[in-house]
DNA sequence: GGCTGGTGATGCATTTTTTGCATCAAGGGC
DNA sequence: GCCCTTGATGCAAAAAATGCATCACCAGCC
């Protein structure tokens, strides 16, 4: 997109905070860009940077005209998946931001059936939490995030809200393996591994420990589940999780869970001692999806009433 | 804008149906514009325009890409205003689409008012009826439409409504200055002078009067009000007005008129035989509409609703 | 205090892109 | 069948963007 460049320009020496990186990246010099960019500020009447010693900064006006070259690029990248939509193939490309909850089982499984049909379509997924993940869609480079955590900011949309208990997951056998359900008295001095402090699960987690004022015994805190699950192999700790992640559709209990580790077993933390999470499915407000972002999200959420008819909202 | 340039033309060219009329209208050769086209053709990757013997005429993806096109011309302009805003002075443009009612009275009174408070906006007055208003404003040729006759397309988002009862104006002297109100069945065989068929004030007469089947002598049909209005000077005759046109701000009865023509009374139509009409105050559906026209529309219904109160809505 | 290493701005020659002229091929109206 | 108008295209001229060399500026550091 020729027309659009000295617009991707300013996107790219806004990101880098310095013209000659960004020509660098960019691959182009410094000195095309520079000029480039004052053009763009003659022609907007202001200047649209601040020039320090260390590179440039957005002043105020810089920021109003970026996130509007970003919606201009997302608004193009719709435009065109719609136009490729009339040609019978649905192309598109959709970017996801989610946290590692939904990424170890859900997503993979609800991606991959998406792309059955319709194989023309790629994928974007980007790691991240809460907070991180509204700035993502803000700055559109997400299209839809999923959120395991309060929702801050007002221009987030929620979609859908999917309420997942908190599980703990343990050895086959674990001594509190035979219970229906754990309680957080019983975490007292057991070895656990804990997920990273911006997970939603930790948060739930240390809001009800706090509370109890039970300490176990943290003997790891990692941001990969799958390594934390793999480390249960070799030291028995307990682990918790929410019932998406560990398993992507099915009802989670003991003996069902067809592609949960047949090693562990999971078991609901009570109720009444940790509040159930929410999962919060979601684009940017006011913002119209490309047409494959819009039907992935419309086919999620759909799947998830299907399987979780009791948990999903709105 | 160098870098909207190429866009602005296919704008150019859809409109106008043809490269060599639009390159001329454009002051550039056919050569240079029809380049420039297949140049963002390619860039798509799908013609946006079928060549006919005579012009060309955009196909679904080139009216799904105009569409694009317009707003982002329309959101470039609100982050202009954005912008000039910053720098203190609230610079701006309007643009509205009333029908020739509100024009008269109320938007002359209500712009001049607001152009006191900022006197560095301009406006742009278009007057049109119902489905043309609408149109302007999905073509993003208007910000703001007065309209008043029912919605009919979905993409308008009605901000406030204003009801408004038809009033009868005539000489003082006429027979029928006398009556507190006029009903219907007075019309028979009256001469009349009524608004043009397209008017919204015409619509609910029409209906009246089949319903009652009273067939008043019709001498004029014209789509000035003023015009109309200036008629019953020379010859005896009724018309028809909501009190929005007869009268900006104030209550419309007898003397109290103020900058009402002195010569001629105006006496509401009996609500038992013309139902009130509805002006809507719109905008597009999910625009973000630039300052200076979010503010004026906010002004403008916040007086009507401080004279109005009791018929305004929303 | 001077040096170093980084930044963005600018004059000038070069390269790339855009534009305009002349011309072609195609289709509708008479 | 002729005529007119349409969009497309080859080629040369004009215009714009780019790259190089260089300047002025500022912060950190010795």
């Amino acid at each position: 997109m020729r027309f659009m460049t000295s617009l991707r320009f300013i996107d790219v020496v806004a990101r880098e905070g310095s013209i000659r990186k960004a020509a660098d990246k960019l691959a182009i010099t410094s000195t095309a860009l520079n000029r480039r960019i004052l053009q763009i500020e003659e022609e907007i009447g202001q200047p649209l940077f601040e020039r320090l010693p260390g590179g440039v900064r957005l002043n105020t006006a810089g920021e109003i005209f970026l996130q509007h070259i970003r919606s201009q690029f997302a608004d193009l990248a719709r435009v065109q998946s719609q136009i490729a939509d009339l040609s019978g193939i649905r192309r598109g490309h959709v970017r996801i931001a989610s946290g590692a909850d939904a990424l170890r089982r859900f997503l993979p499984e609800a991606i991959a059936s998406y792309r059955g049909a319709h194989p023309a379509v790629s994928f974007d997924l980007a790691r991240c939490y809460g907070e991180e993940a509204e700035a993502r869609l803000y700055s559109l480079d997400a299209d839809i995030a999923l959120i395991f955590a309060p929702i801050r900011a007002a221009h987030v949309h929620v979609a859908a809200t999917l309420r997942q208990q908190i599980h703990c997951v343990m050895p086959a056998g674990h001594r509190l393996a035979g219970r229906d359900t754990i309680r957080i008295r019983d975490l007292s001095g057991e070895r656990v591994v804990l997920p990273t402090a911006q997970s939603g699960v930790r948060q739930l987690l240390d809001t009800a420990l706090l509370r109890r004022s039970v300490e176990p015994d943290v003997i790891l805190e990692s941001d990969s589940f799958e390594f934390m699950q793999n480390f249960l192999h070799f030291e028995p700790a307990l682990f918790f999780q929410i019932p998406i992640a560990i398993n992507a559709g099915r009802a989670v209990g003991g003996a069902d869970a067809a592609d949960f580790d047949e090693r562990l077993v999971s078991r609901p933390v009570d109720m009444a001692d940790v509040a159930a999470g929410t999962l919060h499915i979601c684009h940017l407000k006011g913002r119209v999806l490309p047409v494959a972002a819009a039907k992935f999200l419309d086919d999620i959420i759909t799947g998830l009433r299907g399987r979780y008819s009791d948990e999903v909202d709105q």
